[in-house]
DNA sequence: CGGCTCATTGATAACTCTCAACGCAGGTGG
DNA sequence: CCACCTGCGTTGAGAGTTATCAATGAGCCG
């Protein structure tokens, strides 16, 4: 039996295009592999080498310039892809956030595996499409919002996609209870601020009484609809 | 014979990837459709019916709030691929800047061609890995970038995907002569600004020398590796 | 020649950034 | 156990950039 088969994702990552014995050659050119918060699994520029799928923990995307800006580009959970199949290079480079696992192959292992199979390929591409909404959505976030528009996307957004899997009862406390997996800097880098703007908007928040903020990384969303309404 | 062996851009679009029969089959389900400047093809959240490859002209994808601010998230050009298959619903406008021609096609006719053809799939997702890494690196210029910079960038990405086609002779002069698809209001709805910091930014670039403005679409480049130097 | 749209320019305000200081928490070593 | 150190976060003051509002100017078409 396939490790595969136990994987928590199998059936949310673009392996569920795979049947048992398609999983099977797969999980034969592919390796579990461990980081930690911090590590970088791919760097900008460097020849793609590597893809992945992230299994657990999160993810960012990112790249900076040569005077030390950063932009985070995209944060990525689990059952996502990523890694640039079909290409030469990276273009941006791929950091664990939390503690993570990943299920990693040789790029070019891949590709050609990828060829074979069209169904995976198929997957890959909605996948693919998926993202580019996604992207495209943040653009907006980015080019034509305000920093306190910023903050209620982002932490709209962060409850949306972290509550489902912290909470397994179903209910909406778990969907009101963030543990963000980033430093005010890295908040400031995924939204196009400084962290002092960051810091300002938080308090902001925390003293109108639409969130509380038991820790540095918890978030406690109290009123959800002055959220709503203040992300435009 | 069909149409599509005349077509300008046979070989550089998804196309590519059939032979001649194929060809012949996509082509039945496709038709021709000429757009003026300002039409939209495709409407932000409305069913997803149509996809299309851009033949000639350029478009723009956009997306705006309620309140009437505008983000433009990608710039089409010929050879392009535009609409969203595998998806129910549109995420966003597609509307011609200049007048163009599209070959359009249903999108479950697309989709199901697709299904059968891995070949064009391929080629679609290596658009679609391309068009993506794009609008990453464009998330860095919306979110990082000063005013100054975000022209000068867009100066240079302009001169670099326009000139080729202007140019039969191969000669730099065409690099450095942009005729801009857009108004400074669409200027600024790329770039993340207001119309007038697109102006201010033009005349101060006009009068340091590095560009000049013969009319209100064209820029000629004087000083490129100054833009350069400022694009950051 | 109006009348229109689009672009430019100017004055001012608002927002966010920058720089600097301080505070808090967690870890280390005495 | 406490003092200290260090990294991160918060807060404040001020500057700078960009937005906003308002007016003028340029090009285009009837």
């Amino acid at each position: 039996m396939s490790s595969c088969d136990l994987c928590a994702i199998r059936n949310r990552s673009i392996c569920a295009a795979l049947d048992a014995s398609e999983i099977e050659t797969l999980n034969a050119i592919g390796r579990r592999q461990q980081l930690s918060a911090g590590e970088s699994l791919i760097w900008e520029g460097e020849d793609s080498v590597r893809v992945a799928n992230v299994i657990e923990g999160m993810l960012k995307l990112s790249s900076g310039t040569r005077d030390g800006r950063e932009q985070i580009f995209g944060l990525v959970y689990p059952s996502d892809f990523i890694g640039r199949p079909f290409a030469a290079t990276a273009s941006h480079e791929v950091t664990a956030l939390t503690d993570a696992r990943v299920c990693v192959f040789n790029r070019r292992d891949f590709d050609a595996f990828t060829r074979d199979h069209p169904a995976l390929e198929h997957k890959l591409l909605e996948h693919t499409l998926n993202e580019l909404d996604r992207t495209r959505r943040w653009m907006m976030l980015l080019g034509r919002k305000s920093a306190s528009e910023k903050i209620a996307c982002l932490l709209i957004e962060m409850s949306e996609r972290l509550g489902p899997r912290h909470c397994t009862s179903g209910d909406e406390a778990a969907h009101r209870h963030i543990t963000l997996p980033f430093s005010r800097q890295q908040v400031a880098d995924v939204l196009g601020l400084t962290v002092e703007t960051v810091s300002r908007q938080f308090t902001r928040l925390k003293n109108e009484g639409t969130v509380d903020l038991p820790s540095r990384r918890e978030v406690i969303i109290l009123d959800h609809a002055r959220l709503v309404s203040e992300a435009g």
